[in-house]
DNA sequence: TCTTATGAAGGTCAAAGATAGTCAAACATA
DNA sequence: TATGTTTGACTATCTTTGACCTTCATAAGA
C-alpha cells in the first residue's frame, strides 16, 4: 500500500510513544524532517491523535513553544465510560472506527466484535443524508456501548 | 467467444487473487492500463466481485486512496447465506431478532455479538422516519453479514 | 522595575489536488 | 427488444498547501 506522508508523520510519532505515554515535539522542526508545511502536522494530530483513539493533545504558542501528545492512561472499565461519553458529539467515520480499534485493543471487545460493529456503522450501512448520518452513529454506538455496559455489570 | 473490456479486466483481477486472499490496487492506474475511463473498473467490481460470488470491496478516497478486493473466507456457511438473502428485503425489529437469534443457535454468533447486533438495530439507535428505518435495519444488518462472511470462521 | 516591541512558536481555515463513487445516457450485442 | 457494456459529467472524501491569526518569551527601552 502506497503510505502518504501524513500516514508517515503517524507512524513517526505513534512509535516515539511506544515508550513513553508522552512525547513533546516541535511542529517546525518534524515538519522540516518531513520536508511538509508545519499545519500538516496538525492535520495529523486533528485525524489521528484524536479522544477517540485515546489521545489528548497539550500545546504552547510562542517562543519555547512545544506540542505535547499524550496517551491517555485509563484503568480498563473506564474505557466504555469514556466511549459512551465520546456518543454525546456525532462521529465521523474515522473517528468511530478508531474508537472501536482504542475498545479492541484494551480487550474490551474482540477483533470480530470490534469488526461487526464498525460494518454495522460504516458509511455504506447508514446510507443516509449526510447531516444525520454522524448523528445516527454516535446513536447506534451508544446503544451498543450501554448494551456492554449492562453485560459487565454481572 | 469475443471478451469484453471487462472481461479482461474481471481475469486480471482474478488472476492476481490466485495467490493470495486480496489485493490492493488503483483505480487510475488500472483504467489507464485497460485504457479505459475509471469508472468502468467499477463497473466491474460492481458486476464481478459481488458478495455473492464470495468478494468484499473496501476502498479509500483521496490522496494514496485504494480500492482492495477481499476474497471471502466463510462464504459458503448456509446460515450466513440464507441471512444475506432475508437482508434485501426490510426487516422490522423482530424479524430481525429472529434472525439473529437463529444465528445464534446455529453458533455462528455468541450471546454477546447477537446482544451487540440486536442493540445496533434497535428501534431506539436507528431513531429514524419510520418508512425508512427497516430498510435502514436491512442495510446495516446486510454489511454485518458480508463482514461474517469474509472473516475465517473462529 | 515596568512596559513595550519583536520574533518565534503554534492554530485555523479554506482552496487546491488527488483519488474513488454514482448514475444515467449512449452504444453494442444477443 | 432486452440485456450487458462503455462513457463521461457530477459528486464525495481524504490529503496537501499556504495565507493569515494568536500566543508567548524575552530583549530593549523608559
Amino acid at each position: 500500500m502506497n503510505k502518504s506522508i501524513s500516514d508517515l508523520i503517524e507512524e513517526f510519532i505513534m512509535s516515539s510513544l511506544d515508550d513513553d505515554d508522552f512525547i513533546e515535539l516541535s511542529r517546525n522542526d518534524l515538519a522540516k524532517f518531513f520536508a511538509c508545511v508545519p499545519s500538516q502536522i496538525n492535520y495529523v494530530l486533528n485525524t489521528r491523535f484524536t479522544p477517540s483513539r485515546g489521545f489528548v493533545i497539550e500545546s504552547q504558542r510562542g517562543g519555547s513553544g512545544y506540542i505535547k501528545v499524550i496517551k491517555m492512561q485509563n484503568n480498563n472499565n473506564n474505557y466504555l465510560k469514556n466511549a459512551l461519553s465520546l456518543t454525546d458529539q456525532p462521529l465521523n467515520n474515522m473517528q468511530a472506527n478508531q474508537l472501536l480499534d482504542e475498545l479492541n485493543i484494551r480487550d474490551v471487545l474482540t477483533d470480530r466484535e470490534s469488526s461487526i460493529i464498525k460494518s454495522a456503522i460504516n458509511t455504506k450501512a447508514l446510507n443516509n443524508p449526510i447531516n444525520i448520518d454522524n448523528t445516527l452513529r454516535s446513536n447506534i454506538l451508544k446503544q451498543i456501548i450501554i448494551e456492554l455496559m449492562k453485560r459487565e455489570e454481572e
